[in-house]
Order: structure tokens, then C-alpha cells, then sequence
DNA sequence: TTGTATGCGTTATCAG
DNA sequence: CTGATAACGCATACAA
């Protein structure tokens, strides 16, 4: 089966490549008759349509969108903060019938950047930070978005690309405020891996952190002014590594009075890990996470709020419309006290 | 900023277009020196690298590959039983670095069958059953699977195309049997909305339905048979919607002693309706479900286990090795006994 | 209303 | 090792 091209049926029927063409696209320009009798042949020749690719080629849009992952695309549909994300993002795509393609870019892996280059797409959003996979997007012309600020450039700006977040520098500052208001002197942060150059599960004091490498931990560090803090870069975003990273935290003479997470999956997780060694969160020991995910309310875990949808919402919207105005937006976050959190004995 | 090719590259070097295209892609058909001034050059010049489109034109593939959907994209995300199956069928495009294109077409909107015709894609597996949509890409000469296989052609063998199904036919006979065993006599049916032609929410008898129209359906009622059967096309597969169809089948005078819902989301909705109101699944009514998702053995819910993980992967090796022998693939189901089914007093 | 020429950016082929 | 030419399949611009 050999493929049957417009051109082909254009010779058949003696009319030219052009009539074929507005036949399938624009049946205005020419006879209904004509049309009808194009069409016609084109099925009986087994014509199976304008071809996806040339007609993206020649028109120089693909109407496709990528959505690039730092983590692996099974974790991305796991994680209940990127399905919050991609549901909102997609919605939007959705109504203005653009498609979406995902794309996995682990940090570090160079070999997975060439994933950028030969995607065929018009705009690429990343829920992630400001990557290497987003910068070579740009190099390569392409709009894109970012949505998570975990690190910044050294003037503490973002060095180009638009983006969606929240200012996760300040939010790590409330949480940090709070817990030393509760009078906590001695705190795990668990950072997920979005770190550069650190080991998972080995423990780091503040000076081994480089203060732009990840805008949460940052502000955490600085609202936590005084504090004995460890920082446990836990290697992956997850539930599991949160309830694994028990093993750690929990499981000490000199126990922290309280565990902030990058994340509430990993907060989540340590709740568990929690639970089963008989201690209880808002008792024995406090632990606040970011995301205020839909479970955290139930969990009565402390976080920080941030508005997923609107990220979604308007990341898809910014590729969508290359000449709305404002194009790095910053959204409102609060911090949400729950159970979780307590004042020490 | 205009866009630099690699015409205009060779131009200015004086070397052939060849030269360049092979300084990116086959460094070994030209000295390393010349390589070296021509990416040194390109890079001057705000060359972003070869074009993914006009490569994907020239070579015929776009090593990507489509995942359909019947109902919402963010639909899409928040249904356990896909994204269990997008997981393990992302691992495998992921490890042969293929890339995946999300596509939503609603079954009955034509308008959004141009989506499958305009997918740059070199396959499409379908989260969902024969639909126009897997027909369509057939027509394109696209290789496809699909999944589940909520009916087939009149003779009972699916028309064509290839799958990675279980035998919900047999599975719903098995569970029908399940119920008659127990001695249920009144039983609900919820199907989701693959049920061509129903309206939401209204009540259909044993007549109504056309045998083939759904083939877990069809094995419930033939596993019922000689029972008094109502079936209740709830609109959409998923947790609220069965929570909501309560008030339809919990508030009644004549309230069935059994429901079975063709999948677990559902009938987990609907368990949480039971709790509601004061009613226990397993003593007040019994209650069974589709798909045996993790939460559902938590929750003692009896349903049929699927091995989801299995259909995701198969699907995607189906796609990446045409060769593959066996293309039509049934995997083994189990009816999972667990506390929300019961004896009727 | 229909047709003609041309180019989108790349890469295969084959010749030098 | 390097280069000229020809597609890939379609749609835009313009002419008839």
C-alpha cells in the first residue's frame, strides 16, 4: 500500500494540485460539484488526507504545545500537584482544540535536551523552574513558560523566559517565621530533588546550600534565622521517598521538633511514616509541607497555598496568546495553619 | 529576529547545505576542522538547529505517539485506572525516547475527529474501545490499539485494528453470577458514558439495550439472568458521578439489594453516597466494581481485577515494534471477592 | 472558479 | 571527504 498523495489524484482526475488541496481545506474556492467529485476520487484512490506533517511544514504552525516534566512521566501523573496543573493547563488546550505533548527532561540528563530540539511544537510550558530544557527552548525561538521558581539567577531575577509562580522565596519565610514563633530551635527541611550537585539522603547544614540554589529552602533558611536546620535532599518529589525519608528524621536521639517539606506529597508521606511509629503530627513532632493539595485539608497538614489551576490556567493562556501583556506573573500564595503544627513543650 | 536556515549557513561558508545538515547529524561524514566552523558558525548566526518539522517531513516519522481519550483531558488525569495505564505505557516511550501527544475526542463530536487527522504522529493507542476515532487513524494507515473493549461488531469479533483488552464480557458474567449466587433479585446497573444513544440518568430495562452496545453490560446481564435489572447510564466515569447517582438508586422505595458499576471510581462515588446515608455496603447493599484499583481493596470493595499496568505497556510495544507477532492481545481478568457484596437476608 | 509556479527546511542519493 | 540535485506533501501568491 503505497501512499496516495493530492498529487496523484490531481493527475487522475486532470485538475490541478491546488483544486485537491481547497477540496479538503477551503471549499469555498471552488464548485460544490468539483468538490464533490474530488473528494470522491480521493476515497475511492484510498487518499487518507492532507498529511499532519507537510501540512505543518508548509503552514509553519503545529498547534501542538509540550509540557516539559523534570521528573519521569510516570511520576507526573502521580504527582497530585502536576495532575492539578495539567488538568487546568489542558482544559484551556482543550477548548482552543490545540494538542499537548509531554516531554521528560531529567535535570542533568543532556542526552534527554535533544527531546526539545525535535519536538515539532509551537510553545513549550514547564513545570519546573527555569531549566537548561527551558533555555534551549528559547535558543531555539520557541514561547515558553515556566512555573515553579525554584532557583533564580544570582540577582535574584530570573534571567529571561515567561513564567507563572508564586514567590516561593517569601513563602518559605512565613513558614519559617511560624515555626520559630512556635518556638522550634531544632528543624529538618526535605528538599525534593531539584538540587543542584547534592547527594540524596545525606544531610546538609546552611552553609553547604547555595542560597539561589532553590528559592523555597532559601527563604526557610532565612526565616528560620537562628534555628538549628539540617536540609535532606530526599532525591525524588514523591510520597514514598517522604514516608522512606522516616528512616531519617524520625528514627534519631536528637529528633527535630519539626519537618518543613518542599512539597505535601513528601509531607504527606512523612505523616505516615509518622504514624506508624506511633508518633502524632501536632504532638510530638510538627511538619508543615507547600501546595495545599485537596488531601492536606483532611490530613490537617500546615502549608502553603498556592493556586494550581490559575498556574495552569494561564501558563496554557501566555503560549496561547503570544501578545497578552503581562507575561511573568507573579500569583498570591498564603500560608495555611492547620493541626499539624504545634508550639513546642 | 528572522529565522536562519541551513541554506543561509552553507552560503555565507561557501560550503554545500549538505555539509551542514551532516556537521549536525553524521559528524563522521566530514573532517572534524570543517564541523567545527560550521557549528562555530551556525552558532554566530543564530542557527537554533535543524528544524523538528521540516525533519519529520523529510523522514517520515515524528517519533511520537498518540494517546486518545473519550471523555476530557483533565478527565484524563484524574481517573486512577488511566493514569495507571499512561504511567506504565509512558515508561516504555520513554525508555525508546518517543514522545506522547494527548488527544481528547469526545465519542459522538465529529468536529473533533480532525484532531486525529491532524496529529504529527507515527501511532495511537486509544484509552477506550473501537471508537470512530481508532477507525479514523486506521484510514490514515496509522499503526493502533485500543484498550478496552466496551462493544464489538455483530458477530462478536472486533471489525480490526489491534488490542490489549481483558474479556469484559466474561467478566461480566462472572460477576452477574456473583450476585445471583448471593440471591440478589433487584440489581442496578451504572455504566459510564460509552453507551451509544442513552440519556444520562434515565432508566433502561433489560430490552432497551442493544447486546453488543456494551459488552460489560451484555456478560452482566446474561450473568444475571432471570433477575430484575435497571440500567442507569450515569454520563461520565468518574467519582462524582457516582456519588450523585445516590439519589437515583439509594432513594427509593424499591432500592436494589445489589449495584454494579462498570467501573471502581464509580462505585467507590457511590459507596460514599451509601455512608451518607447511614446505609453499609456489605450488610445495607451490596456494591461491585470494575478495574480492582488500590484503593479499592482498602475500601473491601468486590470487583473485577484488571492488570492495568500490563494493557499500558503492551499498547506502547505494540506501537514501537509493528513486527510484534501477536497483536491482538486478551489478558486474564479475576473477580476479587471483598466485603461490599453479601447473601440478601 | 481554476491553474501554475514556488518554497517550507531538511536529508538521501549519487556523483566528484 | 564534499557537493549538486531531487524529493517529502502541501498551501501561498499570483496569474488566468
Amino acid at each position: 500500500m503505497v501512499k496516495v498523495t493530492q498529487q496523484d489524484i490531481a493527475k487522475v482526475l486532470g485538475v490541478s494540485v491546488m483544486t485537491v488541496s481547497n477540496a479538503f481545506n477551503r471549499p469555498d474556492q471552488l464548485s460544490a460539484g468539483l468538490r464533490q467529485r474530488v473528494l470522491e476520487r480521493a476515497a475511492k484512490m484510498g487518499y487518507t488526507g492532507p498529511d499532519a506533517v507537510a501540512r505543518q511544514l508548509r503552514s509553519g504552525r503545529t498547534n501542538t504545545f509540550a509540557v516539559v516534566f523534570e521528573e519521569r512521566l510516570s511520576y507526573a501523573f502521580s504527582d497530585p500537584f502536576s495532575v492539578a496543573w495539567l488538568a487546568a493547563f489542558s482544559e484551556v488546550m482543550e477548548r482552543k482544540r490545540a494538542s499537548i505533548t509531554l516531554l521528560s527532561v531529567p535535570a542533568g540528563d543532556i542526552d534527554a535536551l535533544a527531546a526539545i530540539q525535535d519536538a515539532a511544537v509551537d510553545g513549550i510550558a514547564g513545570l519546573c523552574g527555569d531549566q537548561p530544557a527551558m533555555a534551549r527552548a528559547r535558543e531555539r525561538g520557541l514561547p515558553t513558560v515556566y512555573c515553579t521558581m525554584e532557583a533564580r539567577s544570582a540577582e535574584g531575577v530570573p534571567s529571561s523566559g515567561d513564567y507563572v509562580v508564586i514567590d516561593d522565596y517569601a513563602a518559605g519565610v512565613e513558614v519559617g517565621q511560624h515555626l520559630r514563633r512556635l518556638g522550634h530551635r531544632r528543624v529538618f527541611l526535605l528538599a525534593g530533588e531539584a538540587f543542584a550537585g547534592q547527594v540524596p539522603m545525606k544531610e546538609y547544614r546552611r552553609g553547604d546550600v547555595h542560597p539561589s540554589d532553590h528559592l523555597r529552602i532559601s527563604g526557610l533558611l532565612d526565616g528560620l534565622a537562628g534555628v538549628d536546620v539540617t536540609i535532606v535532599p530526599i532525591g525524588t518529589n514523591s510520597w514514598a521517598a517522604g514516608q522512606a525519608v522516616g528512616t531519617i528524621v524520625l528514627d534519631r536521639r536528637d529528633r527535630p521538633t519539626a519537618v518543613v517539606a518542599v512539597s505535601d506529597v513528601i509531607a504527606l508521606g512523612l505523616m505516615d511514616a509518622c504514624r506508624q511509629r506511633g508518633l502524632t503530627p501536632g504532638r510530638d513532632i510538627s511538619l508543615v509541607g507547600f501546595d495545599d493539595l485537596p488531601e492536606s485539608a483532611a490530613a490537617g497538614l500546615t502549608t502553603i497555598h498556592q493556586p494550581v489551576q490559575d498556574k495552569g490556567r494561564l501558563a496554557a493562556e501566555l503560549l496561547l496568546d503570544p501578545e497578552r501583556p503581562d507575561r511573568r506573573i507573579v500569583l498570591p500564595h498564603e500560608l495555611i495553619v492547620r493541626s499539624s503544627t504545634h508550639p513546642v513543650a
